[in-house]
RNA sequence: GUGGCUGUAGCUCAGUUGGUUAGAGCAUCUGGUUGUGGUCCAGAGGGUCGUGGGUUCAAAUCCCAUCAGCCACCCCA
């Protein structure tokens, strides 16, 4: 072969568009269950905008070219931008809250491995211009709302919740200085992944005392279920209204039913420093994270637009439908094409009267099909069955039968009334 | 970007110490049978052995490069 696809880029066949719809049309239900609205971008931006958010190093990890302009641009490795440039455009003029979701397809020029490609899509979910913590628990309650659509269970996958802010006192008390605080997040957030001496290391070698090391884990050890309270009753300088924050989130999303999918943990920091509050994951052993989000008080502003509070988490294809496969929570329709009648010549002479009842089906808005091919019954049945039609309706000269592959049970009737009852 | 592993039909693989026209199952297509289905039978198509060099009388098999996939880092917006 000639040509193949282009590195990090995946063909879509049929299969494989059944299990990316499926995953698109339960994000978009949800999303739109929960209250939020549709948008999309441009998938070309300037370069700029980009590096203002992640640093001029950004630009290695993405698709870009040059207009004949001579303008930088880049296809968009994530949406957040796009929707602070929209959202600032228009400040004035939207009603609040602004609750948005996205599906965008992005590209990022990473490489690629098990569960990360190079063109994939995204669901992003946001609340803009509320500052309440209840704009963190409603984009966190919709994305458990989700998880529940497509049948993963609390042991299956859990979000599990930390709190920037918080992190960053709490590492200040045991003696962090500013400049080191970069590399103790980043130990905290691999704490989990490497042995307990390589965390400690880590963090010895930005002077922290052995003592406080031992305070600091045997904090960050205190079970989900009582961390809240635990992190509320230290009194963590500078940090009381994100404490207050977080027992609020915490009895919210209780008073919401999704308490068993829920855990608070302090490792979860998240990687890029624009996060100013809550943040979270949704985890599921073996995988590397299905969603991440939080607060990011601060984007607006980058993109020169106002001071204004915003909030979302985005959750990709590629991992989620790695996880429902292997969990096996991939509907049986997926694996096979669905129709709804397969009309067969049951007699000779009934071809033109297939042609005009599959027509009238269509027209009525049924999905229904027959074959180019005159064949015997028996070959136009097996078909029917590999199409994975509901019904084959076998036409006669006098009357037709509507026979249920499943059962076998069939029917016996005539075209008008069949066609009567259909629409 | 760094290191490692892998690469034979659409898929899963076989292919003896390098040695004639590279095989199987599944899938696909065709025909037959069952003649209202999930069978069964027969046949066919499909591979320049990822690609390009090199060693050799001879390379799928050995060497080098390159591309792609996978794994671990980096990163994860």
């Amino acid at each position: 072969m000639k040509f193949s696809a282009v590195k990090g880029m995946r063909d879509v066949y049929p299969e494989d568009a059944r299990l990316r719809n499926y995953i698109l049309d339960a994000w978009r239900r949800v999303s739109l269950r929960n209250g939020f609205e549709e948008y999309d971008a441009p998938i070309l931006e300037y370069l700029e905008l980009f590096t203002v958010k992640s640093g001029p190093e950004i630009a290695e990890q993405l698709f870009g070219l040059t207009d004949r302009g001579g303008r930088n641009l880049a296809i968009r490795p994530e949406i957040t931008p796009s929707l602070a440039r929209m959202v600032a455009a228009k400040i004035n003029a939207l009603p609040r809250p602004i609750k948005w979701f996205s599906l965008p397809r992005l590209c990022r020029a990473e490489r690629p491995q098990r569960g990360r490609l190079r063109e994939f899509f995204q669901w992003n979910v946001d609340v803009i211009g509320v500052e309440s913590v209840q704009a963190d628990a409603e984009c966190i309650f919709t994305l458990v709302d989700f998880l529940r659509e497509v049948g993963l269970s609390p042991a299956e996958i859990m979000v599990r919740v930390g709190s920037r802010p918080i992190v960053l006192s709490l590492l200040r008390r045991e003696g962090v200085c500013e400049e080191a605080m970069d590399k103790a997040l980043l130990a905290l957030d691999k704490r989990q992944k490497i042995p307990a001496e390589a965390f400690e290391a880590m963090l010895r070698e930005i002077g922290v005392s052995a003592g406080a090391i031992a305070g600091l884990c045997e904090f960050l050890d205190t079970p989900p279920e009582r961390i809240v309270q635990r992190i509320a009753d230290s009194g963590l300088p500078g940090a009381e209204k994100e404490i207050a924050d977080l027992q609020e989130l915490e009895s919210a999303l209780a008073a919401m039913g999704v308490k068993e999918y829920i855990a608070f943990d302090l490792h979860i920091v998240r990687g890029l420093a624009y996060y100013t509050g809550v943040v979270y994951e949704a985890i599921a052993a073996g995988e590397r994270a299905v969603a991440g989000g939080g607060r990011y008080d601060r984007l607006l502003e980058l993109v020169g637009g106002p001071e204004c509070p915003a909030t979302g988490f985005g959750m990709g294809d590629v991992v989620l439908g790695l996880l429902l496969a292997e969990k096996g929570k991939l509907p049986p329709e997926l694996t096979a094409g669905s129709l709804e009648f397969y009309v067969i010549d049951a007699e000779e002479g009934t071809f033109r009267q297939v042609l005009d009842i599959t027509a009238r089906l269509r027209a009525a808005g049924r999905s229904a099909d027959y074959g180019f091919k005159r064949q015997g019954m028996g070959k136009q049945l097996k078909e029917a069955d590999r199409r994975g039609s509901k019904f084959a309706v076998l036409v006669r000269r006098e009357g037709l039968s509507v026979k249920t592959l499943a059962t076998g049970e069939q029917t016996e009737t005539t075209a008008e009334t069949f066609l009567e009852k259909i629409r």
